[in-house]
DNA sequence: AGTGGCTCCTGAGCGC
DNA sequence: TGCGCTCAGGAGCCAC
C-alpha cells in the first residue's frame, strides 16, 4: 500500500525512465480508473504531450506535462505504476497503458481503488483532495512545534491524526505503526495527553521511519512495486506493522493487535506508554 | 467535531 | 478440489 516511502520510490525510479519523454498515445482499459478535465477527452489530453517533470505531494504522484496539464496519480492499496522498455502484454489488472516514444507506462490496480486524474495545472492548487494536505513531513520548514500545532487541531487518538492527511501528508498504517513504536508512545493516546517531549520524540521517529523507508526502496508486504517492477525492502525492518503475536524486536513481549481509529494496529505494551 | 459504518474492490487464507 | 466466509484497507461520505 503505497504510502510516502513507496510513492517516492516510485517517483526516484519513474524520473530516471520517462523524463522528457513524449507521449504518444494511451490505453484505458477501465475507464472508472481516470478522471479527465469536465469536457475534455483524456486520451487527447495526453496525446503528443512531453512529461516534463515529476514530483510527489503526501502519497499522490504528479507527472507534469508541457501542456500545462498534471497527471495526478493516488494509488490507494494496490496501484502500481511500472514502466517497460518494450510493449508489453496487459493482464487483467493493467487499467491504463501510456504508450511513450520509448516505452510504455502500465497503470494496473488489483482492488480497483486508485485513480489517475489529469488537471490544469494553474487549478492544481483548487483539486480538493490536494488543497486540504498537512504539511509535508520531510520538508525543512516542518519541525516538531509545527508536528505540535498541526496535532493541537484534533481531539482524537495520536493513530487517527497521524493517518488524518489534512493533518500530515504521506502517512498511512504501515509508518504510523511504525513511528509510534520508535516514539514509545501507544496509538490510543489522546492527543491532548502527550507531553512536549514526547511529540519531539514523535517528530524524530516520524522522520526516521520515513527516511528509512524511502532508503530502502519502500515496504513490499504483499502488492507494492516501484516503477521497474521491484520489491521494497523495509518490511525486513518492520518493528511492529504485520508483527502482532510475534515477540517484540525490543523487549521480547508479544505484540498486541486491536482496532485503533478504525484500523488494525500492532503495539508493544512493554515499549509503548 | 468526533466516531462508526458503509462503499468501492479482489485475493489470500482459512475451515470444512 | 472447491465453496463460502472473513479480512486487508485509503478515503470520501453519511448518520448520530
Amino acid at each position: 500500500m503505497p504510502e510516502l516511502p513507496e510513492v517516492e520510490s516510485i517517483k526516484r525510479t519513474l524520473e530516471k525512465n520517462i523524463l522528457k519523454k513524449r507521449i504518444l498515445d494511451a490505453k484505458i482499459f477501465w475507464p472508472s480508473a481516470v478522471i479527465s478535465v469536465p469536457g475534455e477527452d483524456f486520451v487527447e489530453l495526453l496525446k503528443d504531450k512531453i512529461i516534463d517533470g515529476l514530483s510527489r505531494r503526501g502519497k499522490y504522484l504528479l507527472l507534469h506535462l508541457d501542456n500545462n496539464y498534471t497527471l495526478i496519480v493516488h494509488f490507494r492499496m494496490t496501484g502500481r505504476l511500472v514502466y517497460y522498455k518494450e510493449k508489453t502484454t496487459v493482464d487483467k489488472h493493467t487499467h491504463v497503458v501510456i504508450c511513450l516514444e520509448q516505452g510504455e507506462l502500465h497503470y494496473s490496480d488489483i482492488r480497483k481503488f486508485g485513480r489517475i486524474q489529469i488537471v490544469s495545472t494553474e487549478n492544481i492548487h483548487d483539486v480538493p483532495f490536494l488543497a486540504k494536505l498537512g504539511p509535508e513531513p520531510l520538508d525543512e520548514s516542518f519541525n516538531f512545534i509545527l508536528l505540535g500545532q498541526q496535532l493541537a487541531k484534533k481531539k482524537s487518538s495520536i493513530k487517527a491524526a497521524l493517518l488524518d492527511q489534512t493533518v500530515l501528508a504521506g502517512l498511512g498504517n504501515i509508518y504510523t505503526d511504525e513511528a509510534l513504536f520508535k516514539a514509545g508512545v501507544l496509538p490510543q493516546r489522546n492527543i491532548e495527553s502527550l507531553k512536549v517531549s514526547e511529540i519531539i520524540l514523535l517528530y524524530d521517529s516520524i522522520c526516521e521511519v520515513l527516511k528509512e523507508g524511502i532508503k530502502a526502496g519502500g515496504t513490499s508486504f504483499r502488492d507494492y512495486r516501484d516503477a521497474n517492477g521491484n520489491k521494497g525492502l523495509f518490511q525486513e525492518s518492520l518493528m511492529v506493522y504485520g508483527r502482532a503475536g510475534q515477540a517484540c524486536k525490543v523487549c521480547g513481549q508479544k505484540l498486541t493487535k486491536a482496532k485503533v481509529a478504525g484500523r488494525t494496529t500492532v503495539y508493544c505494551l512493554g515499549c509503548q506508554k
